[in-house]
DNA sequence: GACAAATTTTTAGTTCAATAAAAATTTTTA
DNA sequence: TAAAAATTTTTATTGAACTAAAAATTTGTC
């Protein structure tokens, strides 16, 4: 029956997710303010702050919301042709990069991260990182059926891979957000170099004890 | 001559970070306020907004300092007999993360790295930047070495590793301080894994074209 | 020591997040 | 439809960052 109630109050957290999202995008988050975002909703602050605590735990529960639909699409839009491990991460940052910028902008995705930082404890950064969780989980899986096919070494742990890698694309997503005038491709090559670099670092030889 | 006025300029200036390091790492960054910051130092609160500019501005400046030090000991402090590269990064990354907790905390260290990202723009957060930068080349200087010590490829840029392997050790940092029950040990593994798994991750082989 | 310049402090005000408690409204239940 | 329960809004406050402008102080110069 879902009660009449619940659907009006789940109504209004969409509501108020809607406008603030659009304020956000249009003053920015910092111009932005709570009882801006409830009368945009036909609410009064209160009850934004009834809903989402803080400021914060609005930004973050929109990019929850964009989260959810981004992992869903990543399990699909990875291609299962890929099987190089370099061009299997690229591919995997691009598709979390144009995420971040066809929902969010740069100076949204700065506060997003500062705010997870921030509070690591706060239930919406705890959701923030549990969806980061599950977006390196598919990385790994990634990097188990690369194993399967002789392009990764067999007797390096998968998960200890594709953490690592999801590692280094997070700090250089982090960096893309920080430079305004890093264009996409620019981060894609830096991430190439990185990747790259490190997965070639040591000299090849046979296991000959040194 | 130097000036008294400049000289009172300094000592005030001087005075106000060891009074906001004092004040915040006993009450936290949150409950610290400016005028709370200028009573302990003697001065108004206008007079901490015109030299730092912003609550943050003072915090990043305290860590400017502690940074400028950690910098200085940090091409001494990395042995020099290190002739591996997994071990270089962890014992670079163990300094780094030891001179950050003997300094502050994981509270105020997720304040600091929050500030650089919400506004890379700000002259505090290019400072800070600037020392990263220049710890991460006394990294790949350290690279250059055991590439000439045939424990690191030629034909791989260093700066290219070294940079990739100081993003590495970074996100973990943020982790780390993320993190209020992972003690340093436990941050160590962590890396331990991640680069040794990228280090190790492609099958050792001739170089046949696929 | 008097005057000019620079700096700091005082004073006053704005803005906004966040919280508390009472009042009003809406929904459910009988 | 009336009473009860739950939720939202109103009202009121607090606390703190940040800003602007005038007043006071300190410093440097003659």
């Amino acid at each position: 029956m879902a009660g009449l109630r619940e659907r009006q109050k789940q109504d209004r957290q969409k509501r108020i997710l809607e406008e603030a999202r659009a304020l956000i995008l249009e003053q920015g988050y910092e111009a932005t303010t709570i009882e801006g975002i409830a009368a945009a909703a036909g609410l009064s602050g209160v009850t934004v702050h009834n809903y989402y605590g803080t400021k914060a735990g609005v930004l973050l529960a929109i990019v929850a919301e964009s989260d959810r639909k981004l992992l869903e699409k990543m399990g699909a839009a990875l291609s299962r042709d890929i099987d190089d491990l370099l061009e299997l991460l690229l591919s995997f940052a691009t598709i979390i990069r144009h995420h971040a910028v066809t929902n969010l902008n740069k100076p949204i995705w700065r506060q997003v991260v500062a705010a997870t930082i921030v509070d690591p404890d706060s239930r919406f950064a705890k959701t923030y990182h549990e969806l980061d969780h599950k977006l390196s989980m598919v990385l790994v899986r990634e990097v188990e059926r690369l194993q399967e096919a002789g392009r990764v070494s067999a007797d390096i742990s998968a998960i200890a891979v594709g953490k690592g890698l999801f590692h280094l694309q997070n700090t250089r997503f982090i960096q893309f957000v920080s430079l305004d005038d890093m264009t996409e491709e620019k981060a894609d090559e830096t991430l190439r170099r990185d990747v790259s670099a490190l997965l070639h670092a040591l000299p090849c030889r046979g296991s000959r004890g040194g």
